[in-house]
DNA sequence: CATGAATGAGGATTCATTCAT
DNA sequence: AATGAATGAATCCTCATTCAT
């Protein structure tokens, strides 16, 4: 039946306005100081009604975390393309583009992913929840390590280790995206963010080139 | 007198012992979740005393947080060695090492100084420490920045703008401590911190570097 | 039309279906800590139709009362045994035995009757309910008031006011019932349940009996 | 110094005005319903003070538990008079005497008691708590067995076992206590308390007197 | 200076009950 | 009749901060 169908829909719309107004919460006021009643008040719920939808808190912090990891897993692969044709080099560069453009378009995921380390995240979420979260994360990093792979077999790459090499871009890219994400830091390095980023991710893909 | 330097000498000597209280507290319980009663707990002064030394709960994270810049910056100089003769790839290679052996020494610092993005820190301390703050960043990097440009001087590093390089280094080193502070993230690289730290520092140095 | 004797025997198995469930949760849980939830969840049927069968929880716990007193009132019939012919002492040994089992086998429902004192529980069901509760109560002890009418008739026994007897009896097997339903007083005194009620309700009749 | 004195006393009297504000809380909305505002409220202080005080809403029902278990213990000890010459039956109806007198004088603590079962009590509360008034209880019915015991020596009561029989008297007394605790029940006797309780505790008495 | 008792504004969470479908 | 989503008042407890001594 359709009515059916429909309460699915209407339960769905719900669960993601009540997402919807978590993560603007959270974003304005940080996660700790945030209250489901303000997220409730947001959504135009009652907090109950937030209760009903997600176990706690910080269950409501995990489910913004794990949907923003979806979207940018999706982001990643689009970018590696595995369809196409692509040099190792210029897959990495696609896939930093891509993890900028992620973060451009919604930088507060920036900070969940972060908040992650505090407030006893892991002991507070279900269990299950946390290694979904932890697989995902995996999910995106394995998208570099592809392309490094790949540099690596067609001699384009020089180095050690396949999963070092990723992580390294990894790190830089977080570092660069870290440093720019707080207004203090930024005003101390004083380079436009998407330069830094730019500039930084050619930096390790030319240290990881083979010199001819 | 003698009596007034002592008492200055006491009064230092507590404030010396709330801040490492503080520091032990807020390290093992996050920041939120510490409360002003372990610390005059653990600092055994009653919780009124924590108040006479410093203004809230806040402004003790902030002390520790200058304190902890000071000890860097004094690290970072002797790295760069301004008296010695090094060349430029050298003393990033030095200073990066120091950063490491810094964050090593005293992990806690590394979290504090990424806590304070969060709970509106700027609003809740008072502004001449927060802008203390940020001369003392500032000051860190500055060490960086010097020694690229000691390196494009010298025609070692080619690179289009000295912040920008710097920048890069310096991210790519957060980068890396961020991604190796947080148990979750260990596990997904699956490499050792002081190794990618290494090879991350490397790769960058070896993207500055002027191809022969 | 059968339709309707049909759709009559329906409501009335739902209904006892919860009752059965509400007892289940009751006792588990105690009344306060149940949920009517939990109550629904058990029964297999929406909180919803709970309150279409009951009004509150109050008067779930009101109706599991009544029909446990329904059914001691008939067995305290049953050990009665009016048809037969007993002598008054036997007649109180063999109720004061009939309630032991009923709570033996049903011990929730004491549970259930001491419960009733709590919880402004006559200010929250129907007086008519309440009313019946009283009088189901009534009826029950009206058999040992009968017993022990029989005995003083027949100079069995020896006492000033029937009513305070088979008070008397009532209360002791009440008192040793309590004093056993709780693991701490059931250790402190460190008698086996069975054998101290037998002996208190052995003392309490001897206490009753005419010296000769 | 007299300032500290001072001090713990003021600190004793807020402590028993915080206890005697939740005994009457709780006597009058029960303990589930009583709600630790309404405590404070009772007590002039803030909801603070009362967890400065004391570490949760069971702990304080403990309290009052403990400080009411003392008061019996004595009030039972002055009634068998260790240092007067009295007769084992004497002494029974003295004890007897004793706690009706308590119940009557302070009738909350009976309900306290008994509260004891519910609310998961026993895993909320500190566990020396707990064995305190585990032992408190032990120390009651101490008096009585050894009431009896001194009344199978002197050949006056016969009874197969001393801690039944003293635990028979005990469960009769509160068994009569409880049932004329409850309004309901008080109707359904339709005798006075007080003549109900003399007369069923002078039954169990004759039940133990050795026949002549 | 130092203390530590007192405060009270929140905060997360629960759950009996209602009501539109 | 049955559902189950929504409600929101109510509850226990925490903790940064103040202030009289």
């Amino acid at each position: 039946m359709s009515t059916r169908a429909r309460r699915e829909r209407e339960k769905q719309r719900r669960r993601d306005s009540i997402l919807a107004a978590a993560q603007a919460v959270f974003l304005e006021e940080g996660f700790y100081r945030a209250t489901v009643d303000s997220v409730a008040e947001r959504a135009e719920v009652s907090k109950g009604t937030v209760y009903l939808y997600f176990d706690s808190k910080e269950t409501l912090l995990a489910a913004l975390l794990l949907e923003g990891l979806d979207a940018l897993i999706e982001a990643l692969e689009a970018a590696y393309a595995p369809a196409q044709d692509y040099a190792a080099d210029e897959r990495l560069r696609r896939l930093s583009a891509a993890y900028f453009q992620f973060f451009h378009d919604e930088p507060h995921y920036f900070r969940f992913l972060m908040a992650m380390d505090r407030g006893r995240f892991r002991d507070s979420v279900a269990p299950d929840m946390y290694q979904e979260v932890l697989k995902a994360s995996l999910e995106g990093l394995s998208w570099v390590v592809k392309a490094v792979e790949q540099g690596v077999t067609s001699g384009l790459f020089v180095c050690c280790d396949v999963n070092q090499a990723a992580a390294t871009l990894w790190a830089t890219l977080n570092g660069v995206l870290e440093l720019m994400a707080h207004p203090l830091r930024r005003d101390i390095v004083a380079v436009e963010p998407a330069v830094l980023y730019y500039s930084a991710s050619e930096t390790v893909i030319r240290g990881l080139l083979a010199r001819s």
